[in-house]
This record gives structure tokens, sequence and C-alpha cells, in this order.
DNA sequence: CTTCAGGTACGATTCAAGTCGTACCTGAAG
DNA sequence: CTTCAGGTACGACTTGAATCGTACCTGAAG
């Protein structure tokens, strides 16, 4: 029952070419601003970000997302998990997962 | 011979997306991290940053560049000027810049 | 076993984006 | 004036990406 970790890129592999372009897609994008203003990086099921797309849309845009190194997918057969890789994001782009914070708290031209 | 600047979206009409989208391709993704990496924030001329590609598709990224509000364009007529527009930038979304410095420097990795 | 929901694989379609060719404009230098 | 380099406008081409339809797989629950 153990889910099988998807592969991904290593941490010192990640390329900001692919994280950019990851983040260009506003679904994406809203999935990451969830992950990164969730402190606790609790793994979420890939349903919980309710995205006005079809399933096989969303399992392309997860694919990008661990393609690029920012999340992990954990596979259960039948389910999925995903967690922000919070730890090697932060290392490589410092402050990368912090603006999308802002932008997900809508903090941004505030103050 | 007072170049007029070309209009860009105002300081706090930046989208996150449409800067995401602007960074996602590799020639303006060059163009910021030599930008951002010129704390004396210079104007410098369109043909200053070496680009393999033709004038005419240069003018394009130029425009996606300056349409996102990172940069602007002053118009000299037959030269154009690019200058970036770090306040703005830094204001809106803080952090960005050092992203594409550290990326320019090389320093990703290190420390 | 069967059923069912969640997820994937593959292909097709549609659309946006990067690129360049041709033609034209602009200002400076002969 | 003419010439020339830098830049733009428009259109065409090409590639990549987002989306979905169909079919199939996986594990849990009856």
């Amino acid at each position: 029952m153990a889910g099988k970790n998807l592969a991904g890129p290593q941490a010192d592999a990640l390329d900001l070419g692919a994280v950019f372009r990851a983040l260009a897609d506003e679904h994406r994008r809203s999935v990451m601003m969830q992950l990164a203003a969730d402190r606790g990086d609790n793994e979420r099921g890939c349903n919980s970000f309710d995205l006005p797309i079809s399933k096989q849309t969303q399992t392309h845009h997860f694919r990008v997302l661990r393609e690029a190194g920012l999340i992990d997918e954990i596979d259960y057969g039948n389910r999925k998990g995903v967690r922000l890789r919070r730890t090697d994001v932060e290392k490589k782009f410092p402050g990368l997962l912090a603006l999308l914070e802002a932008q997900a708290t809508g903090g941004a031209a505030s103050c």
C-alpha cells in the first residue's frame, strides 16, 4: 500500500526555464500557489485543487510540475498524492515560493 | 532626439502569469538575467545582448517583455533603448530579480 | 467474482507562440 | 539629395502546448 514516488529531477538539476514554463500556465500556477501557501507541506490528493479541467488534462499538468522538479507525485495505484518539494525549490530558487504564496494570499499590492 | 517611452502596464497592474510567460523563453530570460545583474540599471541598446535571432524576432521579444511590464523601451526613431523597470518589478514581485541575477552569475548551487 | 472511482496512455484537435521573409519607416552620415 | 544601419509591420510557416475522447489499468468496496 506504500505508494511509489514517481521520478523527478535531482535537486541540483532544477532548471529555471522548465520552472518558468511550468508556472506560465494558469492551472499549474494555481496548484503551486496553494501548495506554497501551506506551510505544513501536507500531501494532498490530486482532486483537492478544484481544477476546472478534465482528469486527463490534470494528469498532464501534474506531470509537467513533477518533471520541472516542483512537486513529488506519490502513486498508490488507484489514487495519487502530491507534495511540494519545498526544500529543493527553496534551495535552488530562494524566494520563488514566497512569490507564489504572496499571490495566493492576495497580498501583492498591499503595504 | 528625446526618445518616446513606449507604453507598458502600470506598476500595480503587473500580472504574474504574463511575467512567467515572458520569462519562459530562453532568449527573453537571457535578456532579463543580464538586466537584473546590472545594478546600475543603465539603458542599453537592443543589439547589446547578442541574441542569436533575427532582428524581427528581437523586436517581438522586447515587445513581450515590455507588455509584461518588465522593461521600458525608449524609441529614438532609428534606435531603441531598453531599461529594466527594477523598482516596479521589485515592488510587485520581490525577489524575482534576485533569482534572475543569481542565475546570471551562475551562483545557483553554490554555498 | 463484479462494480466503481481515480488515474494513465495514446491519439487527435485546436490554438498560441517563436521564427523569419518581404517590405517599409526613421534618423544620421556622406 | 542618396545611402545605410537599426527598427517596425504584416504575413506565413512551424513547432509546441493545452485540451479532450476513447480505451485501458489499479485497488477498494460490495
